[in-house]
DNA sequence: CTACTGTATATATATACAGTAG
DNA sequence: CTACTGTATATATATACAGTAG
């Protein structure tokens, strides 16, 4: 094969991700041994020696269990980060201006490479077609970053404060007004005055099925 | 608090999450001791019990280290799913039929919830900018999932044979021909002989950084 | 050198146990 | 009962070491 790695070593990288996803804990020297049918705990760890200069895992000495996984870069790979998932979208729900400080609906898992850094992450359930055209259908999740104020064109969650409603909508701001324009064909777009509405935040992301 | 848990078990909790993010294997008894000042190994293993028994972590018997955090629900929480990045789409690449079978440019790692239990899943880089209407932006990342058909209006990865290139449209069969639809106003569609046109996967997700 | 066998061993680690305090 | 203290201990575990084979 053209990686370098010998058949026992190719093994033993298999073992590790089948063990981790099935343990959610790295497996002990022994546990290789016996997964792989090797001879002799030497054998593994040798091999472990092996897969560690070749920037496939790390390991730290003399603690048990200590065998991380590591991608073909040789970077630690990525875990997931949880983002609460905090109501509905276009109902009367209010966001929070601290999300921490209420007890979320649901959690979704993004992995770090989606959040690229954005803190204080929430999630909505988006209620209704208005964003069909941008591909968010109803029952879709969407990400938001928090935000008070946002660009021209961006997608926004917007409270309009005497509807007391939150409508995700494209913001476009008019002079004294502010113009939330739906992504559907078949909707005309919100005129509100500036006043009456307030930027929640700024979509980040979505999650569909399609 | 309203969780019924101790401070010292939320505690605890935190300290899980932070040694897991850390150091990708789970913290030993005494690992918990030390990180949250605790007196004795015994009030630390005392407390996981109390935190097994309200369903947050889950112990294996007499294994080190065996410690796996649970979701709010008491499931086991997900890891990342790594899904092959191919190649630029709009671009002179045949996506091959089967995907493990070449080597990807880069990993995309996406969460179970995600992926929903489709299978052989990949992801093309967009070039171009013929589906902004649906937030798809040049250099953005599209997850699709193999078929060699697809309904009216869904979103395809369409092969066109002649031109010998790769397109990311709306898919529209009209008897004999086939209509490409772009998702931007400022666009036509391409219309080809059905004949010309091969599927080659359907739209799933798009990780986007807005 | 690489790739093992087979055994030994220090220690990392989970856990038991006898108390104590409210 | 819950929530600890403080100590002891069996064993799970990584690792060292002396060889062997190509």
């Amino acid at each position: 094969m053209s990686d370098g790695l010998s058949e026992k070593q190719r093994d033993i990288l298999r073992f590790l991700e089948q063990f981790i996803a099935e343990h959610d804990y790295p497996p002990s020297i022994r546990d290789i041994q016996q997964g792989c049918s090797i001879s002799s705990t030497s054998v593994v760890d040798y091999n472990l020696k092996r897969l560690e200069e070749k920037g496939l895992i790390r390991r730290d000495r003399e603690v048990s269990r200590a065998i991380e996984l590591l991608n073909r870069q040789g970077e630690r790979r990525r875990r997931t980060v949880q983002v609460p998932l905090l109501g509905p979208i276009a109902a009367g729900i209010p966001i929070p201006t601290h999300p921490d400080s209420v007890a979320p609906l649901d959690i979704i898992e993004l992995t770090e490479e989606q959040v690229r850094g954005k803190a204080n992450l929430f999630a909505l359930r988006v209620q209704g077609t208005s964003m069909i055209d941008a591909l968010i259908n109803d029952g879709d999740i969407v990400i938001l970053e928090p935000r008070q104020t946002a660009d021209p064109g961006e997608v926004v969650a917007a409270w309009i404060v005497d509807r007391g409603e939150t409508t995700l909508k494209k913001y476009y701001p008019e002079g004294r007004k502010v113009r939330l324009q739906p992504m559907n064909s078949t909707m005309g777009p919100i005129m509100e005055d500036a006043s009456n509405v307030q930027v929640q935040g700024r979509l980040v992301a979505t999650i569909r099925s399609f």
